[in-house]
DNA sequence: TTTACATTTAACCAAATGGTTAATTAACTA
DNA sequence: TAGTTAATTAACCATTTGGTTAAATGTAAA
């Protein structure tokens, strides 16, 4: 699978959307990023979603003893929202508000390194 | 299935982001959208794809004698995006370099409405 | 009123996904 | 050495996914 597809596959599910908010905060082992889910479902449950993050490449793991420490890896987001970039005139400005901009634009005759104006 | 689960579940399929991608040109009817694709699947599979993006509510279908016309509709992409921002300090950053910036700034006592510096 | 065109639906299939319980591995601890 | 803890693997199962071919639905055009 390629990259970006195994990244938004391996965000298209909450439990693994929760286990990287929470390595947001910081790292942890898999009891830990576990137990909140323990309700829901069964361990080896979360160790496959790990899994999964861990494939996608959104986390890494290290030993310590028995234990895993997992990482959070945010370049694979990085590339997800460079991705999504590609979209983003469609939805910060009406396409009116683009066209207006396009206008004033050449009537200014591209009088400096102007941005496309956000809308702040 | 939630939202934003239901976004990056469509958004996990390279066909699709294609079909994204074609309709951010402009809009699209199905059996133009289906050309490129008709040596790798068939048009049903198409269909499929495009009813996926559009229970997603990517993209909106408006009838038209036989030809049901596609426009894109990035609203989801947006919140998928917001929700991505979160992570953004992750790789915009290390996190060595962000300590830096917070001492300069308690240094200059804030001098001005400077945003949280990126890498030019 | 046939015929052609654009698109969808139906029925089917193989593989992937997300869960389970039970067993296993590996490391520390008494 | 035996027991406990952390985590994974194995084997299994139901559902979803992504594709197929064949049939059906609308609409336009001859």
């Amino acid at each position: 699978m390629d990259p970006l597809s195994q990244t938004f596959s391996a965000l298209a599910d909450p439990t693994r959307r929760a286990l990287l908010a929470k390595l947001s905060i910081g790292d942890a082992n898999v009891s830990d990023l576990a137990k909140p889910f323990l309700k829901d479902m069964s361990l080896p449950a979360v160790t496959k979603h790990l899994k999964v993050l861990e494939k996608a490449g959104l986390i890494t793991k290290s030993k310590e003893a028995q234990w895993r420490s997992c990482k959070i890896n945010a370049e694979p987001l990085q590339h997800a929202s460079h991705w999504m970039e590609q979209y983003r005139a469609f939805w910060e400005e009406s396409f009116d508000r683009l066209d207006e901009y396009l206008k004033t634009m050449t009537a200014k005759k591209k009088t400096k390194g102007k941005k496309h104006g956000r809308k702040k």
